[in-house]
RNA sequence: GACCCCAUCGUCUAGUAUGGUCUAGGACAAGAGCUUUUCAAGCUCUCGACACCGGUUCAAAUCCGGUUGGGGUCGCCA
């Protein structure tokens, strides 16, 4: 105990997760909130890891809850691990024996005999709350097993690693007055206690699985930035007071402060995380985003690690940076500049084939084949000149090629998109697009032929419209088998 | 059920300690418009709340009491 001798001064406080389970978004904020305190202050954040159930407690959670503090960017000056502690649980469980202020059962637990009267604390946050001892049950200290309970491993961990301020969630308020009887029982100074109010899921009930629990790491997987999820968790509880919504993490240190933290539940609002997950990918560097967005690409299969185009990667960020709320987004949107071949939506098949532009698409080819200098205003120039030429709208013509690029209906300026690709990808993709026309049956065709077949079947009758539907049933198979081939959505 | 906590737009919140400056401000979402080759983004606008009842007071979102509603905890889990 000499290493807590002279830590006496300075705000102490701890983050406590126990490795049953993933770290998520109640755990996280938490942590946030005592690593914010501590940075405000100057003082020490301790980890303190209560693994003192040895069965439910698993390597794997632990590094999971370490490696997802780590990626929010927040560190820790001392860590202990209570599965290492249990001989000072059990000298402090057999002072309180001795002085007969607890004793032990027929297993050979030992227990707190809890006296009565009224139990106070002083929450920095709620205030003055009040409670009677006669409800409260005598604590069991150390178990059967001999392993410390929750409550009293937490009391003479928190006074003997010199904790000042507890920052811990709500469902710790009834919890409270047992660790206070316990303090006051071994002799122990009182910290301060401030009690966080719960993030609650779209229900309205504790964040759980069911109700939008997700793991810390999963909303990495998702594509979300540290930076943001931060943010967003320092919004759920706590403000800065001025409408500030987007708060970098170093004024947020600054002005951080428990009085502001308010004392109502909070539910948990993806779509904000989300907006603010945005705002902080626009403001990125664009190289730096380039790296965060990397291992996505990587991982998609859609860029090779060893060797890539840095600058045409670089330029494909650029054009998405503004449009993409999460990092997973950007593989989604942009997957088909690197792709080989053109993934189609469903949507994007259909707007397609209502118009065969065999001939238009021929003569793009050609225009774009006349540019040396194959940029943004020649492309513009070029593809606005052939529009004006075949007396068309910029619109029928941008349409179904963007589709024909991106196999998408929707997406970012076309001029930009065709500069992207540069001319090859981009003949080639018009080609194909070509080739799709003249194997697809007409769509023109197949309407006319139904509007044929109903009128033969209502005027001449069924048996002289038989000839004709099977007909219309041959190129409908046709049909379907081309639906087919489209299935795989790729050329 | 018992004990405890909480109560401002659908959601996150400002305002509550020091009652008047609040016919309640901002943000997300939703809706409309502008812009435009589409979708986003951006910009502009709209919708939208002091849970209820009773006090105190010249004056209450703010103070007090009650009601209602929601949540948490009631383990030899943490």
């Amino acid at each position: 105990m000499n290493k807590i001798k002279g830590i006496s001064n300075g705000v102490r406080v701890r983050f406590a997760p126990s490795p049953t389970g993933y770290l998520h978004v109640g755990g996280a904020r938490t942590a946030l909130f005592n690593w914010l305190y501590a940075r405000n202050t100057g003082g020490k954040l301790i980890l303190r890891i209560e693994d003192t159930d040895t069965t439910r407690s698993r390597k794997v959670y632990l590094d999971e809850i370490l490696e997802s503090l780590s990626w929010l960017k927040m560190d820790w000056d001392e860590i202990y691990y209570q599965s290492k502690r249990f001989d000072l649980y059990r000298e402090y469980a057999d002072r309180l024996l001795n002085e007969g202020k607890a004793y032990r059962a027929e297993n050979g637990a030992i227990i707190y005999k809890v006296e009565s009267g009224k139990i106070e604390i002083n929450d920095l946050i709620r205030g003055q709350i009040e409670f009677d001892a006669a409800f409260i049950k005598d604590q069991v200290l150390i178990k059967e097993d001999k392993s410390p309970t929750y409550n009293f491993a937490c009391v003479v961990d928190d006074a003997l690693l010199g904790i000042t301020h507890i920052l811990r969630g709500d469902d710790h308020i009834s919890n409270t007055p047992k660790q206070v009887v316990l303090y006051k029982a071994m002799g122990f100074k009182l910290p301060k206690f401030a009690h966080l109010p719960l993030i609650l899921g779209r229900d309205g009930s504790r964040l759980s699985k069911r109700t939008g629990a997700t793991a810390i790491s999963d909303w990495r997987k998702m594509g979300y930035l540290p930076e943001a999820f931060t943010n967003y968790l320092l919004l759920l509880g706590w403000s800065p007071g001025n409408n500030q919504e987007i708060i970098d993490i170093k004024s947020a240190v600054k002005k951080f402060s428990i009085k502001n933290i308010n004392k109502t539940a909070a539910v948990f609002d993806k779509d904000k995380l989300t907006w603010l997950n945005a705002q902080y990918i626009k403001k990125y560097e664009p190289e730096k985003l380039m790296d965060l967005l990397l291992p996505f690409l990587c991982s998609a299969g859609l860029v090779k690690k060893e060797n890539f185009d840095r600058e045409e990667v670089l330029s494909v960020v650029k054009l998405f940076q503004k449009r993409i709320a999460t990092l997973v987004e950007f593989v989604e949107f942009s997957g088909f500049v690197f792709a080989g071949k053109v993934k189609f939506t469903q949507d994007a098949k259909k707007k397609f084939f209502e118009r065969d532009l065999t001939k238009e698409f021929k003569l793009l080819i050609e225009r774009f084949d006349k540019i040396s200098d194959f940029n943004y205003t020649k492309i513009e120039e070029e593809f606005r000149s052939l529009v004006n030429e075949l007396g068309l709208k910029a619109g029928d013509l941008v349409h179904p090629v963007r589709i024909a690029l991106s196999g998408n209906t929707v997406g970012p300026g076309l001029f930009e998109t065709i500069a992207l690709l540069g001319k090859e990808k981009t003949k080639e993709r018009l080609n194909m697009a070509q080739k799709a026309w003249k194997s697809a049956p007409r769509l023109e065709c197949f309407v006319l032929l139904f509007v044929a077949v109903s009128m033969m079947t209502t005027l001449i009758g069924c048996g002289t419209a038989k000839g004709a539907y099977e007909g219309l049933k041959d190129d409908w198979r046709t049909a379907q088998q081309w639906d087919d081939k489209m299935k795989e959505n790729w050329w």
